[in-house]
DNA sequence: CGCCGTATTGAAACACCTCAATGCAGGTGG
DNA sequence: CCACCTGCATTGAGGTGTTTCAATACGGCG
């Protein structure tokens, strides 16, 4: 089933008997764009695979200021937790669909399939390495290093038309938000790359990157 | 032995048996002040939990800038990864104590032992809280509310003379560091907070919490 | 007591933010 | 089909917070 191919990671090395049970147990929800999976706070009852579309997992305070933790692609797990609520908000950008797997069948398969569990843990160290970088490039970066540090993330997910065109899905604000800037720094930061020559805009939430090594040369969070 | 209380976490739930068999085949090694565990990209021969001292992880770039990730105290797990080298150095603030478990062993148990595995998930999950968290702070305050939560993280781990006197080992240098500052606007957000009667202080690493409600707003990072 | 590394303080430059106006594009209704 | 409306993006001007660079103060240790 093309279904199958979303879930390499998640089902890598997993008894087709298990695979099939959870794909039994669980069920495909569609999201308009801009609407909410599940709130911050909110029970965890259920683990969730995005197959289709883009979202954004967000955090707020009670000040009302809100955190971008990331974008997430088709094929991404969605819902790790180490409680018994998210800690964090998920929204859709575009429509999406995805599927859902509820948590009690989920982890008692987990506890039953050591590969499953071993697949989660492995999952769970790259959104770890990804909160990582992010620090490092809240914490390290001016701002059209943050754009370009953005870009590349998406740009390494592969889902434009081309390989040096990267779309953007989110708004000025989202990508604002994600980066510990505010929307105008964004633009500005755009405008900047642009007039340096870097990337060209072909739309609002579309650019083609001109120079490959400089954005990844700002862009990058692990010195090698 | 004294010893246990430190490993509780890691250790919770797993049969004695196999605890002891870790613990044969663990090593102490005693870190003089400001000396390195293991660094950045270098292979992980092993995981660690801290018995005594300080420590933080840190992670620099090719451009030479350095994120400080966290700080350790004892009975926390240290070597995480899901590679088969490090993506961050660990380096000693203080003289510590630091028990080795070769993870060629530890892997092999963690595989036998469900429970082992789990508590190594649960640790992890708490790493990445403890990112996401950092993430927020670095995204979204300024720099006396990054002090304060930075304060704040130092305090709940307990381990000063008083409830409300804080311990800073580490030099100014690297609370800027792990705070997405300069040392002097550091320096400076700690002068505000004391000219504003919210911390007093004792010694250049040692502060009074004066005013623990304005010290927790201001430092808070998830919305309650 | 004097030295040396760390911390503080000051002044000026710079980056980013805020507020406000304008521009642009997609969608709706006349 | 065009005009309008609305939400998002861009641009500008001015203010604020943070950094930078440099000088001074502190504190631990020989």
């Amino acid at each position: 089933m093309a279904l199958a191919a979303y879930y390499k990671r998640l089902f890598a090395d997993v008894p087709e008997a298990i695979v099939s049970e959870l794909e039994q147990v669980s069920v495909l929800r569609s999201l308009p764009p801009h609407s909410y999976l599940f709130d911050q706070y909110s029970t965890a009852r259920g683990v969730y695979v995005l197959e289709e579309g883009v979202i954004m997992i967000e955090r707020s305070s009670a000040a009302g200021r809100r955190q971008i933790l990331g974008f997430s692609y088709p094929g991404d797990f969605i819902g790790l937790t180490h409680n018994d609520y998210f800690e964090y908000s998920v929204q859709s950008l575009t429509a999406a669909q995805v599927r859902e797997f509820p948590i009690s069948e989920f982890d008692r398969l987990t506890d039953q399939c050591g590969e499953l569990k071993t697949n989660v843990t492995r999952i769970g160290g790259s959104v770890f390495s990804h909160a990582l970088d992010q620090v490092f490039a809240l914490g390290q970066k001016k701002a059209h290093e943050r754009v370009c540090y953005l870009l590349q993330e998406i740009r390494n997910r592969g889902v434009g038309p081309a390989d040096d065109i990267v779309e953007l899905p989110m708004t000025r604000q989202d990508m604002a938000d994600y980066l510990g800037l505010t929307m105008e720094t964004v633009s500005r930061a755009i405008r900047r790359l642009k007039n340096d020559g870097v990337i060209q805009i072909e739309t609002h939430n579309s650019m083609r990157i001109l120079d490959t090594d400089t954005v990844s040369t700002l862009g990058s969070v692990s010195g090698n």
